[in-house]
DNA sequence: CACTACGTACCAACTGGTCGGTATGTAGTC
DNA sequence: GACTACATACCGACCAGTTGGTACGTAGTG
C-alpha cells in the first residue's frame, strides 16, 4: 500500500482495467471471461484466482470506476470556484468537453451494465446504482449550497436535480450510441445547462457576444 | 390481408412479441434463441424458418416496436389539442403516466438494445437509431410549430429539443433500473416539463394552487 | 514449509445455427 | 374433378464452437 508497493500492475488490476473498457464496448453479457483474460494479458487461472466469478469482477470494476471518477472530478479545476452554482456549471462544461473520441471511451460503465443486468444480476445492479448515486450525491451538495446562496425556493429538490443531471448524461450516451455521433449528446448537455441557468435565474452568457 | 385473414398469430408474430418482452427484461446478448422460442411457444425450426438469424429477429422486433409506438402515440388524446405546445406537454404527461409497474414493461426496446450492440451489431444499431429518431421526428414537428406560434427565437433548434426529450426518457429508464424504483424517472420528466415551460415562457400551473 | 500468485488442461452445459423431414396448402393443366 | 408441381409453415434431432467454471500443477517468497 505504500508508495514503494506501487509496482507493476497485478493480474487483478489488469483484469479490472480490461473489464472497464471491454464491457463498455461490447456490453456485459457479450463479453466472455476468455476475452477479458486475453485483453488483460492474463490466463483463466489468474482470473478465478482473483475473482470467484465473472459477476464479481463486474462488481469490482464498478467500484474501481466509482473511485476513478470520484478522483478525477474531485481534482477538476472547477472545484476551486467559489460559487457552488459555478461549480455545477463547471461540472457540466467538463462533462460536455469529455464527449470526444470513440463512444466506448466516454460512456459510463455503470450505466451500460445496469441496462442489461438490472433484472438478472442483483449484485451488479446494486453496484451500478451505488456508483451513479454516489456521483450524484456530490452534485447534490453543491446544488443545495447553490440554492441557499442564490435564495432559490422551489418545488424541486437538490437531490432530484442532481439525479436529473445523471439522467441526461446517461440518456445522452444512449443517443450518441444510437446515432453513432456525439453532437446529440453535446446538444443535450447544452439543454441541461440552459435549464439550470433558468432555474437559478442566471442569464446565459450571451451566445454571440453582441456588445 | 383481408379482415377474415386476421387469424391466430403466426410463429413469426409470437417470436416478435417474445423478443420485445424478453430482451427488455434480460438484454439482447443474454437472451438465447432457445429462450425466445420457449417464450413464444415455438420450436427452433420455426424460428429459423422465419428469421435467418437471431440478429434479424432483433431488427424485425425493433421495426414492430416503432410501428406500435407510432400507433399508440398517434392515437393519444393529446394529439387533438389545438396548441402544439399543449401537445408536447401532453406527450410528456402521458410518458410520465406510463412509468408504472415492472421496469421491463415501460422501458424502450431500442434504447435497451442499442446500449449493448452499438459497436458489434451495425444492423441492429441502425434499426434502433431509426426507431428513436423517427419517434423524435414526430415531436420535432410539434416543437417547430410551437416555436412559431409562440414566437420563440432561440439559439436551440426544434430538432435538438426533440432529441433532448428522448435523451431524458432514455436516461430516466437507466436510473429507474439502477435504483429499482420509478420515482427518479418521474422526477426527471417533471424537470424536463419545467424546462420546456420555461423555454416557452409558459407559467407552470401552480404546483399547489394557492389562489 | 506454507502461502500467494499465477499457468495449463480440462469439462459439462449451453450457444447459434443446420438439415432432412412432414403437413397443409394452392395454382395449373387436362 | 383428379393429378402434378411447387410453396409455405413448421418440427426436432443434431453439430461444432463457446461458455463460465474447476482441478491441479508450479514458480517465487518469506
Amino acid at each position: 500500500m505504500t508508495a514503494s508497493t506501487r509496482k507493476l500492475p497485478t493480474a487483478r488490476d489488469k483484469l479490472i482495467d480490461a473489464a472497464m473498457s471491454v464491457i463498455r464496448a461490447k456490453g456485459y453479457a457479450a463479453t466472455s471471461v476468455d476475452e477479458l483474460c486475453a485483453a488483460a494479458g492474463v490466463t483463466k487461472g489468474a482470473f478465478f484466482h482473483h475473482f470467484p466469478s465473472k459477476d464479481s469482477l463486474a462488481v469490482a470494476a464498478t467500484g474501481h470506476w466509482s473511485e476513478m471518477s470520484e478522483a478525477m472530478f474531485g481534482a477538476a479545476a472547477y472545484q476551486r470556484l467559489d460559487d457552488p452554482l459555478d461549480r455545477i456549471l463547471g461540472y457540466l462544461d467538463l462533462r460536455r468537453a469529455m464527449l470526444r473520441g470513440p463512444v466506448a471511451e466516454f460512456t459510463c460503465l455503470a450505466g451500460t451494465m445496469v441496462q442489461e443486468v438490472y433484472g438478472t444480476h442483483p449484485e451488479i445492479r446494486r453496484a451500478c446504482g451505488a456508483s451513479i448515486g454516489g456521483h450524484a450525491a456530490g452534485l447534490q451538495r453543491d446544488i443545495a449550497l447553490a440554492m441557499k446562496r442564490h435564495r432559490i425556493r422551489a418545488s424541486w429538490t437538490a437531490d432530484s436535480l442532481a439525479l436529473h443531471t445523471q439522467v441526461v448524461l446517461q440518456g445522452a450516451f444512449i443517443l450518441a450510441k444510437a446515432k453513432g455521433e456525439t453532437a446529440v449528446a453535446e446538444a443535450s448537455v447544452d439543454h441541461l445547462r440552459r435549464y439550470i441557468e433558468l432555474l437559478f435565474r442566471r442569464p446565459a452568457k450571451a451566445a454571440k457576444r453582441k456588445s
